[in-house]
DNA sequence: TGCGGAAATTGACGCAAATCAAGTGATATC
DNA sequence: GATATCACTTGATTTGCGTCAATTTCCGCA
């Protein structure tokens, strides 16, 4: 677990901004006050690790703010992202003492935490809670069935597609606009992020992501900048039976 | 879903095979009770499709007894198994009408069913089954980040020495018997399935088989019957750092 | 006991992606 | 304003796995 990190101020649960989406969404005023009494925010900057897998960890968290990685790596360096934390997603599990997982700030992110004993035994009181994170587990579960398919069958080019177009659908969700015709968006992650994530190399993710901007599929301005002409295009590009899959 | 499944006979509750392992699990004798009431079984006959990937689903279930497995498929055909189903498992995704995944009976299975709405409006009031379903839940989202890891990163040879001293160390825990040694079992999969799990061609599975019967490290009687001579030579084989992942 | 067919093995060949290796262009450091 | 550094691109080459194509083995069944 990382250190230097530096207190960022208070928020109270109803000016949060995650209030509606993260693991308290569905607790009632009483609920969340016996929330609010328990938590505490930690932030970090992008680079740093939050935790290491294998870590005693005494807390659980949820993303306020940022984007952070959750790695797994095996002895001789091989990495895989197995998932990406986004605002209101959840960080830790009930029960477990050790990490899992990495986790490693891609941004500057701020966390709201709750010590793991004290937040265990409100989960035992608070179905809302326990009904919540059901919720969210399924999701992310579904969403990590998802990459697997991408992970075992899809080619280099459709593993590509399929990150930008989800990258894209994310931000259009975000921004409450619609994932259609043209869009532009900022890729978070660097080549070597977006190459843990779809089990490839750097080099292979850089020569896709140049066959797609020669070909038209893209537009880049700058290395993080993308302009996507043809939203459709792109998911058939993703091989996706059209609607495509969940994120986070 | 399937038609022509047919009746298998009634289980109480307290004769059940799963009763301390699946979502009832932590259930109290009145709960079991409420349970009992709006249960019923279904079997399927090795090769059956239980569900197919968008049909609807007005059941959720529990594997009492024999294997199934969780697939999806791209437009051209090429599959991902997503999941294996052994007993105790759960089926289904409460608050979900249509199902996500093909759902393949490869042994002769018996399912424990639960019609979907009066499931949902129990685990309402039922703290303990959501609390059992969100541990289970939390177990299948480790167990498909450790396969991301795998199918994201590992070599074809990686892949069938993991499959293998999984399934080795499944079948030991149920036999209760230690998971160190020499040891022989079963695969409950045909080379086919092995691909799709794995996300690899049967002909690199079979040729991997071969490879690890040649050296030693396996031996093989019949296709489907393994004894594995040292079990650390197998872990070794599958890159795992000592201890292995979590299945199911 | 022998037949039929599915499951599995094995071989030859090709290709997509990994590896190895420069090289470019931005941003930070002295 | 020169230099180091980091993120990325591009090229040359290798290789692991997929594809295509025969066999062979196994197992049920007449």
């Amino acid at each position: 677990m990382a250190h230097d990190d530096h207190f960022h101020g208070t928020l109270t649960c109803g000016e949060c901004p995650i209030r509606h989406r993260a693991v308290c969404a569905r607790c009632e005023a009483a609920e969340l006050d016996a929330l609010e009494r328990i938590k505490y925010y930690r932030s970090f900057e992008a680079g740093q690790t939050v935790i290491w897998a294998g870590d005693q960890m005494d807390f659980v968290a949820s993303v306020v703010s940022g984007i952070a990685t959750l790695t797994q790596t095996m002895e001789d360096g091989r990495t895989q992202m197995v998932g990406l934390l986004l605002p209101s997603d959840f960080v830790g599990r009930p029960g477990r003492a050790r990490a899992a997982y990495n986790v490693i700030a891609t941004t500057d992110i701020l966390m709201c935490c709750f010590r793991r004993k004290p937040f265990e035994e409100m989960m035992e009181r608070t179905p809302h809670l326990a009904q919540r994170l059901l919720q969210m587990t399924l999701d992310e579960l579904d969403a990590a069935r998802e990459w697997m398919l991408l992970l075992g069958r899809k080619t280099a080019r459709e593993k590509i597609a399929s990150l930008l177009s989800i990258i894209a659908r994310r931000d259009a969700s975000v921004n409450m606009l619609p994932a259609k015709g043209h869009m532009t968006f900022d890729l978070p992650l660097t080549r070597e992020a977006m190459a843990d994530y779809l089990g490839l190399t750097l080099e292979t993710v850089s020569r896709q992501i140049s066959a797609l901007k020669r070909e038209g599929v893209i537009e880049l301005t700058g290395k993080r900048h993308v302009m996507v002409p043809d939203m459709d295009r792109l998911m058939a590009e993703a091989g996706d039976d059209s609607d495509g899959g969940v994120f986070g």
